[in-house]
DNA sequence: ACATCAATGTAGCAGTCGCTACAAGAGCCA
DNA sequence: TGGCTCTTGTAGCGACTGCTACATTGATGT
């Protein structure tokens, strides 16, 4: 096989890896594990353990990217509409792991880590520009910046059991 | 010295090093150096590690319930205000450590573990009902928790460079 | 003085981490 | 056929992980 190829095909196994355990679960072994491979194998493929997290997270970042597209709606939505309507998209099930995966890189990027910082800023900056497309406002900018702040803060309460708070703070007032 | 004043005194110690270093920094041998003593005494004093992650974390609980006290107001304040106001004590640099700690946590709860999941719902919890008490509201639990979740989301935004989009957010409109 | 027990040091275990040296198979070109 | 390069397996290194067995100290109580 080509070996491009090869290194696009071992990538999507170690995405499914990454969003089903996380990064703190993705050591060299288990990740060659996943992607029926070696520990050896994936550092010939990859420079480092450094350059093979960056490779998984933009192949994440790019699937996230295709779910994002296809729960695009066809005409912009008045912010609360698509407030509601995003905060009902994160709670599936099917996004819930890249939401995981982007609070671990939030967290690693806290902490110093440049690569995880610049990576999870392009993935920060892409919600932000796609939800602006989406939002029908005299004041765009600043509506798409309140939109991502509130719905990261649903992503960070519910990881520490708050999916109540959210709710009541999403419901009645929107 | 007594145990119990000991053991509170090493707490003090690995509380500075985890708001300084994290807690993926944490581990045994560190802390011990940060504490001046030794892991195996880390262990004397506490069962296991995750017996003394919980007692830090708590310990580390505790000095935030003390800032926030600290920084409370005498009087209600409306919810643009005291959300403005929040924010701003939030950028504060004595604050950030423990909210990147406070990141880390929901990052680890989001990845199964329990022990974190329940001290971070405690502080979040506790965050919640502080911010209400602050609040001059006629609807002071929604707001209260609409509070919370942007103050939470300019953390997770803050935290990977986004710090502009979260000005834009709570400046032009609160 | 002697026994007892809490407090602490020393040393090490088994496992995991990222990473690498070395060699062997596999396909390709002269 | 003989080399040559791309790909892969085997084995292991040194550092780190949480944790523990064992020995030693020092104070206390009788």
């Amino acid at each position: 096989m080509a070996p491009e190829n090869r290194r696009a095909q071992i990538l999507d196994k170690l995405a499914d890896h990454v969003l089903a355990h996380g990064l703190s679960a993705s050591s060299l072994r288990p990740l060659a594990k996943a992607a029926a491979t070696s520990d050896r194998m994936l550092l010939y493929y990859f420079a480092d353990k450094g350059e093979l997290i960056s490779a998984v997270l933009q192949h994440i970042a790019g699937r996230m990217v295709t779910l994002m597209e296809a729960a695009a709606t066809p005409e912009p939505l008045p912010y609360d509409l698509l407030l509601a309507r995003l905060f009902a998209a994160l709670s599936d099930p099917g996004f819930a792991p890249y939401m995981r995966v982007f609070l671990e890189v939030a967290s690693g990027a806290a902490n110093g880590d440049a690569a995880l910082a610049q990576i999870g800023e392009t993935i920060g900056r892409g919600f932000l520009d796609w939800g602006k497309a989406q939002l029908q406002s005299d004041t765009p900018d600043a509506d798409a910046a309140r939109l991502l702040v509130t719905l990261e803060g649903t992503v960070f309460l519910r990881a520490i059991g708050m999916g109540d708070v959210c709710q009541t703070a999403l419901g009645p007032t929107g």
